[in-house]
DNA sequence: TTTGGCCAATTGTCATGACAATATCAGGTC
DNA sequence: GACCTGATATTGTCATGACAATTGGCCAAA
């Protein structure tokens, strides 16, 4: 076993990451059963409540359900990446893609009432806008507009056409911790359709969402459409 | 403190639940510090591991934030009702409307390629097919397909116009843990236009699901549209 | 005034122990 | 053969204790 108590990564994580690489590899295959959590601690010298947390990270995920008296299995059906808190810029890197940008506005707009309700600030304050279309491998994939609090004012241009929003904002010390989105659909605009080069009056994929940091504080508000095509939305629920 | 030691009620879900209530009847304003879990813990006669649980939950519902040295406060914007392993059934009987159904379709298929990969059951395997329409307040809201394994077939249409199907599968002693969802949009076809009522050609959103029983098994794989100016998907997401 | 370091507060991680609840299964009884 | 019963296995809940890591503020020194 190759547990390392010194460093900094916690055990529960290292065993959780073990676990969850078993099952995507076809290692654990589908209905099989784990080993049960008291035993699984004494081979790897470790308590139950962190052998126990290990576990349930992973049926967090939608890959294992535990059932009492009767054990933890992994749970059948292809298994799919998770959905998690990323920027559209992750996901096509993640997928082999190569993503880019066209910057359509970078400006300071005062906040109307709208803008000022979702971002938690004073109506008529300003606020840093953003406008861009996402490419991947070249093809248009989605519109985004996204409007940010004062202090992030004096976001550079090549900052986003090199990065995702995202990541400049993790560069600049903020973590993502909480998003709340909707999403739904409606037809384009001539003015989308032309940037996205679909015919007119086509349907778009749309998400409305409103990101806050680990202090709770809103630090993004966008809202995004996208090409139904070349994108779609992929969500495990759990239920507890 | 009204704690019931002795119910079947688990004491951190409890304290959780009181929480939450506090947080949504605005009690505790977003921002707000929640007392820390030690004083808690003690306040309550409870241990920390179960103060720690309580608080964990409503973070993984995105309602709380916690930093270590800081504390735990509640997230800042507008709370909305959090997104669970729910029908669209559940969802309008939520929101004060009244669902109705028309059955379209309640017949027996074999399985397709497709079907059978996303059943996990065997290609050419007899299986359940329902068509619906559903509607809120007598509007079409969506139409939905769905497929079921063998052993649900002989599920009566009564059943179906007075409950949603996952009230149905419930009363047969199901209980679903796991569902995975595609999210996406596309034009409607004629026939959907006329049974929603909406124009030709227009925007739909889409939900491709299948959902796992607590013992991994597949119980259902459905393919649903719905009007995107009655319906759309509230997803909260919580990084770790 | 500014800077650096120390200290207190708070959450994060882990161990140990105990009992409860629930499902399976074998065996006995009617 | 069907049904009840008990034993067993396994996860669910809860308590207690300890130490680590991070943050923020205070205070002293430059």
């Amino acid at each position: 076993m190759d547990l390392n108590r010194s460093g900094p990564i916690p055990l529960y994580f290292q065993v959780s990451q073990r676990i969850e690489k078993a099952i995507l590899s076809g290692e654990l295959p589908a209905g099989s059963r784990l080993e049960n959590e008291v035993a699984l601690g004494q081979r790897l010298g470790l308590s139950r409540p962190t052998v126990r947390r290990a576990i349930q990270e992973i049926v967090d995920k939608g890959l294992l359900v535990r059932r009492r008296g009767i054990g933890t299995q992994v749970v059948h059906g292809q298994v799919t990446r998770k959905v998690e808190l990323t920027s559209l810029y992750d996901d096509l890197t993640n997928t082999h893609k190569v993503p880019s940008t066209h910057l359509l506005a970078l400006e300071t707009r005062t906040a109307d009432a709208k803008t000022a309700e979702r971002l938690g600030v004073a109506e008529g304050s300003p606020t840093l806008y953003i406008r861009r279309v996402r490419l991947a491998d070249a093809v248009p994939v989605a519109v985004m507009e996204n409007w940010l609090p004062e202090e992030f004012i004096g976001i550079e241009p090549n900052d986003l056409v090199a990065h995702g929003l995202y990541q400049v904002l993790r560069s600049r010390g903020v973590t993502m911790r909480v998003a709340r989105q909707h999403i739904g659909a409606r037809k384009s605009t001539n003015e989308e359709s032309m940037l996205l080069e679909i015919e007119k009056n086509a349907a778009l994929l749309t998400m409305d969402r409103t990101a806050f940091d680990n202090s709770g504080r809103a630090v993004e508000f966008g809202q995004h459409c996208y090409r139904p095509d070349l994108y779609s939305f992929e969500v495990t629920l759990v239920e507890k």
